[in-house]
DNA sequence: AATTAAATTTAGACAAATCTAAAAATTGAT
DNA sequence: ATCAATTTTTAGATTTGTCTAAATTTAATT
């Protein structure tokens, strides 16, 4: 498989390309920032190689196979991003673009030592479940800490929004994963919180509480 | 850079294009398991690109820049050696092919983080010099083990044939970096040696003794 | 110095992945 | 159910890196 064959099925399984949920062109084109006539083209080449569903005009959708080929993609891109922040000191909004570039190297054997260089975790640095090495994954059980009732404390374990500002903000802020986090008022006003993290109070707006995962055992 | 680009410049500099050194397109293609006519196409492309000194029918050699390029190229593939070797337990014989990958990676903090990460090693698995982040390197001052006089005794510090083949051979017969071998006895009539090595009384063809490096002190 | 052999370059073609512009199919609004 | 708007596909072109076959240059031998 080619890296841009490998790029397709990790955007379309993203896009919820499993089961039979038909994916279309332009979702996938604007996604991959190209033209829909290049997902044309790329579909064509995908559903002859048993990777995709697809019927002109009627969109895409992975097959078994492809949906395997993405999550093995997608799980190299998690443990990369892994190793990159607990081995290299790589801050969250910086190992994207590294793994993007890691998740496409070759060796099954590489992949297999990684997994246990880094004792076999299960989620990554955003809190992105990873896959098994047979394709299996667990999404956690989690809520938005925006949905949180007040008094409630939790776990930070993820982000919904997982862009560089959002992330570089989190950093900033010592926001980070494994963080105890109360909720102690909400304000009716704004819905912004204040919350009790790590000893200290904080008080965050609503955009920033609705993009942040949180466990509540 | 391209992934080819990158690997016309490594393989240049290994047939020692460095200097001024005219390296012919017949030795590149060889080399490269490619055509001579590719080459001629790519050394025009990268003369263009001020990595390369090229006249027509007359070779080709590395511009200052093209040289710390190819350095650059070849600190990252012996980095990613040792981190195999070190944290993953790969092998001799395992690393080429995934490190020939690993090196193609874009990230500077990358490589700067990884060289912390295994303690800035100033040799690969094979006991080939890492060029440091500014391109400078030294060879380690070694002999090979066929030269050594009798009773000599060094350390184990390279090979010379990197082949899978005869990486396999020592592996198999726990003959590693790092070992002490001295030398008790030369056989005039095959020029094979009888060596200490870890305690053991070995002997060896010449062949083996004439592509392992030792130092000596 | 001429001729042959070898190395190198040129010319033209191809596959992969992309693009633009035009054509075709689908959707959805009335 | 029709027609306009949108989406998708087709057709043809482009770029990168490669190839083959033919032409050219250099090197070697006599």
């Amino acid at each position: 498989m080619t890296r841009s064959e490998e790029n397709y099925l990790k955007t379309i399984f993203h896009l919820g390309g499993g089961r039979d949920a038909s994916i279309t062109t332009n979702a996938i084109a604007e996604q991959m920032e190209t033209k829909p006539s290049s997902v044309t083209d790329m579909a064509r080449k995908l559903a002859e190689k048993g990777l995709l569903h697809y019927k002109k005009y009627q969109g895409v959708s992975l097959t078994d196979l492809g949906t395997k080929k993405a999550l093995s993609i997608i799980r190299k891109h998690r443990l990369w991003e892994v190793f990159l922040v607990e081995k290299l000191d790589f801050t969250w909004d910086e190992v994207h673009e590294v793994a993007e570039q890691l998740e496409h190297i070759k060796s099954e054997k590489l992949i297999d030592k990684l997994d246990e260089l880094l004792d076999f975790p299960k989620y990554d640095p955003h809190g992105d479940p990873i896959p098994t090495k047979d394709g299996k994954f667990m999404e956690r059980d989690k809520k938005l800490l925006s949905e949180m009732p007040i008094s409630a404390s939790g776990v930070c374990v993820g982000v919904k929004d997982s862009s560089v500002p959002f992330l570089k903000f989190l950093d900033k802020n010592k926001i980070a994963l494994g963080n105890t986090i109360k909720v102690l008022e909400k304000e009716d006003f704004d819905q912004s919180l204040r919350i009790q993290m790590e000893g200290k109070d904080f008080r965050i707006s609503h955009q920033i509480a609705s993009n942040l995962y949180v466990k509540t055992e």
